[in-house]
DNA sequence: TGCTTATTTGACCATCTGGTCAAAGACACG
DNA sequence: CGTGTCTTTGACCAGATGGTCAAATAAGCA
């Protein structure tokens, strides 16, 4: 059985993966250094090493986290509630997410920019199976008149680009916006969005 | 005044911009290596390094060439035609760039994504600018009535997002898409989005 | 052809980077 | 307090990286 992690262990366990979240989500994973973690986790670079082993399992701990992350919004979509508020719910969660978890989501841009060498497998299986399930879900809301006719697909990644681009494209939104605060007047936009598209 | 370029000059310039937008566009500025960008030209790192002074140079070359394509199509939405055609021709001259130019679009990301340093003034600038002034155009078509109430300014981001999406994520949508080609549909399905958004 | 200029290259350098290691310091617990 | 374990660190290493330079080679042109 394994050890239960020490007080020490658990802080600077966690002091990395936040540092790790900080550098990496910004520069990539090549673009980063071990230096730039240490620092920012407030450690030296052997110490950090003492408790990840490389550069690559920090990186990787942090996809794997945020991929179980990732995919809950999208599985909460009950096919059972009402069609509209259901779909409108997932994207406002996804928005809520964005602004709560922006480095996360820069995260994901950054790996997915890079080809995804890392997750493609997770992309082509789980996440590809989660999005054919719930496309044949609204592809019934369709059918029975529940909400207008639509590529199930292609809304899903309209959800997706909506919202993540209000985390990932944050210094472009806020260089065009100035002092507005982004989140509150998109909320109203992307409800708008998507009640005319869906809405019979 | 400056003697024209050489025969030669205009192919190795024009190779090194291209690998470079290869590979900048992959693994971003920090995340990419000379020798990357050497080997994709073709050229020794020295003879790349006769042709451009540093790393930097064929960066900040590249952006420079990139913001001048950028705002184009946003230029062309002419505030004296149809309303609902002209935004829905901006969307699809987006759409078709991220088709034809997804190398582009990738790098503009991964320099947003790393916080803009060297774009933020254009940003703040040029582009701000250009979006208020056609937020502007946008806001007279609503009280005129002939497009539906909708934010100008999210309307702008909507459409950025929605196609830059099909050449930013590119192997995401390829990986849950499997053999269909994203931009046939995706054409389809944004004209959806926005002609329910905004047609009266 | 010969001569000038433009191009290419191999060898080289300082710095950075991921990672190692042995030794020193801090903790926990009897 | 003492002792065994956990944690931290300074010194170090091999390879990568951005960049330089003098010398060799190829074009261009009179």
């Amino acid at each position: 059985m394994p050890k239960s992690a020490t007080r020490i262990q658990q802080k600077n366990q966690a002091a990395i993966m936040t540092a790790g979240l900080e550098v990496f989500s910004q520069f990539g994973f090549r673009g980063s250094t071990l230096d730039q973690v240490a620092d920012a986790a407030g450690l030296s670079k052997p110490n950090l090493l003492y408790y990840f082993p490389s550069k690559d399992a920090i990186y990787t701990a942090l996809l794997a986290r945020l991929l179980e992350n990732w995919l809950e919004p999208l599985h909460q979509m009950n096919d059972a509630g009402d069609p509209v508020e259901e779909i409108l719910g997932y994207a406002n969660r996804k928005l809520t997410m964005s602004r709560d978890f922006p480095r996360e989501s820069r995260l994901f841009a950054n790996e997915i920019l890079q080809g995804a060498p890392r997750i493609k497998d997770v992309l082509a299986g789980e996440l590809r199976a989660l999005v054919e399930a719930k496309a044949t879900v609204i592809k019934r809301w369709i059918a029975e008149g529940k909400i207008k006719p639509v590529d199930p697909v292609h809304l899903i990644f309209s959800i997706w680009s909506l919202t993540q681009h209000y985390a990932d494209f944050d210094v472009q939104v806020r260089a065009i916006l100035g002092d507005t605060d982004p989140f509150d007047t998109a909320e109203t936009h992307l409800n708008d969005v998507f009640r005319r598209l869906l809405t019979p």
